[in-house]
Order: structure tokens, then sequence, then C-alpha cells
DNA sequence: CTATACACGTGATGC
DNA sequence: TGCATCACGTGTATA
């Protein structure tokens, strides 16, 4: 009984970065779980719902594990692969966004506000970080984009 | 040994949102293990490491339901609180962040690359959602930038 | 050898 | 009632 899933081991680190499905049907608690103990002989009745816990306890495990991996996927800058550790990355992911956006909303504020300055140029202050792709760590060196041109189509 | 932990039983749901500390020292499994086994009658070792992987598998439990909290705690409109939909508003929410910096970003290129249109004034078209505060879920109403082409990232 | 991290089954609880 | 979710202890594998 507890070598029952033993190939299951360590899909969390190889199998389930590549598929998350094909390890549906196991095809071995519905082997003798298979249909109907329909409310008679009540130790089948109770192993039934023993063995219907724990398929649905192993659904539930499955689900989370899926949504931590997706949640990963849309996380840049993993440090290590950790569930407590891909959780507390995307909390940091977060308020980094947070405070991107705060910026850029004082930053487009500015714009069109005060529109220009008296040189009839922009000047941003610390746009420290690119905007769209922020995962390239662009070690923090004052880089002032004059112009943005550069970046469109 | 099973009802061990009795009075933990919903502190995920209500403890755990009031204070997380206060439970670190349990004095109980430190009771029987305390101190020196030190590589002697090996039973006593084997029991040491078995209670000793109980505490520290305690603590890993400890720690990320901390961070599935605080992950919760940084993310606004949770549905449920389930765990699995604690990490799956988080999901929505990060893809919901980059759309709106994409966006954010589209109109600050438009607003510096154009920088007037011919009437000497800013148009912003749609600008229909706090940048801020983007929780209040605008339903993909096909808002489209016509200035910016493809940010081309 | 010793941490660390994980999946598993199990009993309890609430809806 | 059955179903969903949870914390727990345990065995096991990797660094």
């Amino acid at each position: 009984m507890e070598n029952i899933g033993e190939e299951y081991k360590h899909y969390w680190e190889t199998n389930m970065f590549l598929q998350t499905e094909e390890l549906d049907s196991w095809g071995l608690d519905e082997a003798f779980n298979s249909g109907y103990y329909d409310s008679s002989s009540p130790d089948g009745a109770q192993s039934s719902a023993a063995s219907k816990n724990i398929v649905s306890e192993r659904n539930r495990r499955k689900k989370l594990n899926e949504r931590l991996f997706a949640l990963r996927a849309v996380v840049p800058k993993i440090s290590k692969m950790d569930k407590a550790s891909i959780i507390k990355d995307a909390i940091d992911y977060i308020q980094e966004l947070h405070d991107q956006e705060r910026r850029i909303q004082a930053e487009i504020l500015q714009l069109e506000s005060g529109k220009l300055n008296e040189n009839g140029v922009f000047r941003f202050q610390r746009r420290d970080a690119c905007l769209v792709k922020i995962q390239e760590e662009e070690n923090r060196s004052e880089l002032r984009f004059r112009g943005v041109k550069s970046i469109s189509h």
C-alpha cells in the first residue's frame, strides 16, 4: 500500500513540467472500486467511501500542483523550484508590478498635465525598468529614455 | 497520536488570518526528543529522526501556508478561500497586470512619439480604467490603440 | 549522515 | 446525505 504510486515520486520536478495529463486514468483504484456499491454491504460502502476519498484527495493535490505550475509559468525570475519559493517569487513580482504601475501612472500624469517642459522635450525621471519585459534585469544603470521611438515598430 | 494537533484543525480558516505566530513553541515533540542521542542507541536515533522529520514537515507546511496567505494579501478580488483558488486568482491578476502594462506602454508611447496631434492637444481614447486600481474588471471591450502598432517586444 | 522537499493515505470538518 | 477541503504523520528520494 505504500509503494502504490512509486513512479509518481518525482513527477513534480520532471513529468509535471512536460505533460500534466496522460496520468489521469490509473485504472488501479477503479479496478477494485469499479461501479456500484449502491447502499448495500456496509463494509463495502465504507471502503468505497474511503477509496473515493483517496481519489478525491489525489485530484485535489493534482489540481493544486497544476495551479502552482501555472503560477510559476506567468512569473519570471523563479529563484528556486520549491513550492514556497514559487509563491514567494510571485508575491515579489506582483509587488514589483505594483511599484512600476505607480511609477508609470505618475509619469503619464506628468505627461498629460505638464505636457512638455520648457525645452519642448520629455524628461523621464529614472525609468529604470523596461515596462514590457522587465525580466531582463538591466541592472539599474540609470538609463534614461530621451525618446522611445526606437522601440516602436 | 492522531489527535495530537486537534486544536489546529481550522487554523487555516480562522487563526491563520489573525495571527500566524504564537504557535511556534509546542514543547510537545521536544519533550521526548530533547537533546542528545548522539550516534548511540539506534532505536532512539531513528525515533529522533522520525520526530525531527515530523517537526520539519510541520514547519514546511506552516511556511507554505504563510506564503499562500501573503499571496492572497497582495491580490485583490479573491473569489474563494481555497488554496487552489487563491493561486488561480493570483495568476489571473498577474495576467491582467501584464495586459494593462502593455496598454499603458502603448499609451505612453503614443504620448511621447506623437507628442501632440494636429490640434495641439492630447487625445486619449477610452481611458476607461484607472491605472492603479484595475480591479474594476473591465471585461475586454475591444479597446484598440490605433496610434501604436505592435509594440514588438 | 543529515537536512530538505515531496506525495501519499487518513480522519476530521463544513456545506 | 455525500462531496470538497484541510492538516497531519509517514516513507522516501535528492542534495
